[in-house]
DNA sequence: CGTCTATTTGAATGTACTCAAAAGCGGTGG
DNA sequence: CCACCGCTTTTGAGTACATTCAAATAGACG
C-alpha cells in the first residue's frame, strides 16, 4: 500500500499549508509533484557532517534531531523535528557548502522532501510559496530568538521547565540524554532536576 | 546640511543592497523614497517595551542594542547593531503586537527606517526586494543558530573569545557591562576573564 | 576638584560538571 | 521462566565554573 502511505503523507503537508494560506487545486498538485515521501529508519542519517544538505524535510510521522558533535566528542542538539515540523541546515542548503551538522532519525520517520532545484521551480510556478516560506522562516527566527534569550537569561531548571511547557509531547517521547543535549546540560544533572521537581515542590526550612 | 547627511545615509544603504544584488536606477530611487533617515541620540529609545515595533531600521552610523529586562530587573542583550546592520523586533513588527523588547541607542546613531506599509509597497513595486529580504533573514537565522549552538556548548571564556573574534570593533566600542549582558554573564566575571587572558596566557604548574 | 559611573578585586556561595558505581529496565536466548 | 546483556537512569563525592555582595580603585566629565 505504498500509494496509500504517500497519499496520507502529502495530505498532512497540504493541510499544514492550508492552515497558513488556502491553496488552489493547481498549487496542491504542484506540492504533490514536487515533494517526495521518504522513510528513515531509527538511527538512520538524514544528513551527515561533511555533506551538503540537499533537501528540505517536512516530518509527517516520527522524529528527527539536528546536532553538532564538538571537538570533545559531545553531542549538542540544535533542534528536534516531530510531526508537522521542518528540518534542514539552511546554511548548507543555500550556499551548497558541506554541513558541520548531522541530522538523524530518533524514531522511524516519514518525511516529505523537496530538493533545492524543485524548491526554486516551485517558487517560479507559484510565487505564493515564496511568501509561505518567508513566513515560515520568520516564525522560526522568532522562535530561535526566544530560545536564545531564554538560554542567556535562565538557569538549567528554568530552561527545562520551559522545554516541558513548550514541547510536552517530546518530554515523554525523548530519552533524557537527548533532552539534556538539547538544553545544554549533562544527563546526570537533568536527572537531579527531575527528581528535585517531583520530590520537593517547595521544601520549607523545617 | 540636512540634505547632505540624508544623501550620505541613503548612499550607504544603496551600496549595501548593491553588494547583495545590483539595483536598477528605478529601484534605487524607490529605496530613496521609502527609507527615511533619522537620528537617535545616545540613550534614546528606538522601541520601548509594550509598544509595537513599527519600523525596520538600518544603522548607517552609531550603535544600538535590542534587549529584554527580566523579572529580576536584569538586562539581557539579544543583539547589537552597528554600521550596516539591521535591527527590529520581527515578531512585533509582523504580527503588529506589543513588543517585550527594548531597543535604544548606545551612541548617537543615524538610521534609515522603513515602515511596515512602505515595506509592503516596496515589495509590490519591486519584487526583487522580496528576495533580498528573504536572503537577509536567512543569513540572520544562520548566524543566530550558530550563536545558540555556541551558547549551549561553550564556557563563558570561549563565548567571549568568539565574540572578540566575530566583532573585534564592538569589543573596543562597548562597555564591559554591555558585553556581559550580551554573553549572559556578570560584568565582574567578564573582568576576571579579561585579566586572566592578558596576564596568564598559559601558566605552567610552577 | 568633586561627583558619578565603570571596573577591579576579594571572600563566600551556589550552580552545574566529572567520574565512578549502583540500580532499573527491557529484550533475548537457554 | 529465569539469567544475562546492553543501555538508560539514578546516586554520591569531589571539583570547577560562575555569581553575589561588598569594598576599593580608576576614569570621565562638568
Amino acid at each position: 500500500m505504498e500509494v496509500a502511505v504517500s497519499q496520507a503523507a502529502v495530505e498532512s503537508l497540504l493541510a499544514y499549508f492550508g492552515r497558513l494560506i488556502p491553496l488552489t487545486k493547481e498549487e496542491k498538485e504542484l506540492v504533490t509533484s514536487k515533494f517526495q515521501p521518504r522513510l528513515f529508519r531509527k538511527r538512520q542519517f538524514v544528513l551527515q557532517e561533511g555533506n551538503v544538505c540537499t533537501h528540505i524535510y517536512f516530518v509527517v510521522r516520527g522524529c528527527v534531531r539536528m546536532y553538532k558533535i564538538d571537538n570533545k566528542g559531545y553531542t549538542h542538539i540544535i533542534q528536534f523535528a516531530a510531526e508537522n515540523y521542518w528540518i534542514n541546515d539552511l546554511g548548507s542548503f543555500h550556499n551548497v557548502t558541506p554541513s558541520a551538522l548531522n541530522i538523524d532519525a530518533i524514531e522511524d520517520t516519514v518525511v516529505l522532501q523537496i530538493s533545492h532545484a524543485d524548491l526554486i521551480s516551485l517558487y517560479i510556478a507559484a510565487p505564493k510559496f515564496d511568501r509561505i516560506f518567508r513566513v515560515l522562516i520568520e516564525k522560526s527566527f522568532i522562535q530561535l530568538q526566544k530560545r536564545l534569550l531564554h538560554n542567556i537569561s535562565s538557569t538549567a531548571e528554568e530552561r527545562y521547565q520551559s522545554f516541558v511547557d513548550v514541547y510536552p509531547q517530546l518530554n515523554n517521547r525523548l530519552s533524557q540524554v537527548q533532552i539534556a543535549a538539547f538544553l545544554g546540560i549533562t544527563p546526570e544533572f537533568l536527572s537531579r532536576l527531575r527528581n528535585r521537581r517531583s520530590k520537593a515542590p517547595k521544601p520549607p526550612k523545617d
